[in-house]
DNA sequence: TTATTATATAAGCATATGCTAATATAAAAA
DNA sequence: TTTTTATATTAGCATATGCTTATATAATAA
């Protein structure tokens, strides 16, 4: 729980942009891997740009963070977000959104660039 | 953790409900006490009407149970739901509700028809 | 019975949402 | 430089949302 209770309305805020599958399903698997666009867009079976439509809303709230390396843009969970406690309580209600991504490592699809 | 975790899309439709400041609020407020429409209507500072058509909302999806005592019509907060889990531990992360309640409390005006 | 009270429902409307299609941008490769 | 690749942005549109106003329903009181 984190020290201070953000007010209601923000708490709302942040479920709303929560309460779309598309948007859950990249927080869910964000919270554990980096991941690029294009590995979203596979995943999801949705086109780029609604993809990046949807990670921008979810930017704009400070809930995921960007890095960029060369062409990719990787996102990532954001743990210093007021609500991430909560959103790590919901998370752990959520199927494992991990064996898609496995999938895609096994068939060496996963972006890499260190 | 409920044995059998809701699939994400089921999930992401509960978030969406809790994803306003009206429907988190009915809900942080009936997970700890019985409440009637007109209660809503005063914590909340919103017409009958509108307040009405939330509940339906948070009805039609299982969250909360109602009860008919005479005129009045109570609303709970329903465990049974699939989501219940996740929803308690979401309202941890919210601010306590019941100030509001607890002056009505004092003020009389709250229902009871035991 | 009629009137009152608490609540639900329906219609209408302004705004929000999420998609597609097209275009822009930024980094890397040729 | 030009081209390619990954991503972002914009415009347009159909649908969803949440409110208000008006009306309906159900239980009780007179």
């Amino acid at each position: 729980m984190e020290k201070i209770k953000p007010e209601i309305k923000d708490t709302a805020s942040v479920l709303k942009l929560l309460g779309d599958n598309t948007r859950l399903s990249i927080v869910s698997l964000v919270q554990n891997h980096e991941c690029c666009v294009c590995e979203f867009v596979e995943l999801l079976e949705m086109s780029q740009s609604s993809v990046s439509q949807h990670l921008r809303k979810l930017r704009d709230a400070g809930l995921v963070k960007e890095k960029r390396k060369g062409h990719w843009i990787f996102y990532s969970f954001n743990r210093e977000h007021p609500s991430a406690g909560m959103v790590e309580d919901i998370l752990r209600h959520v199927p494992d959104q991990n064996e898609k991504l496995q999938q895609l490592e096994r068939d060496g699809l996963r972006i890499n660039c260190d």
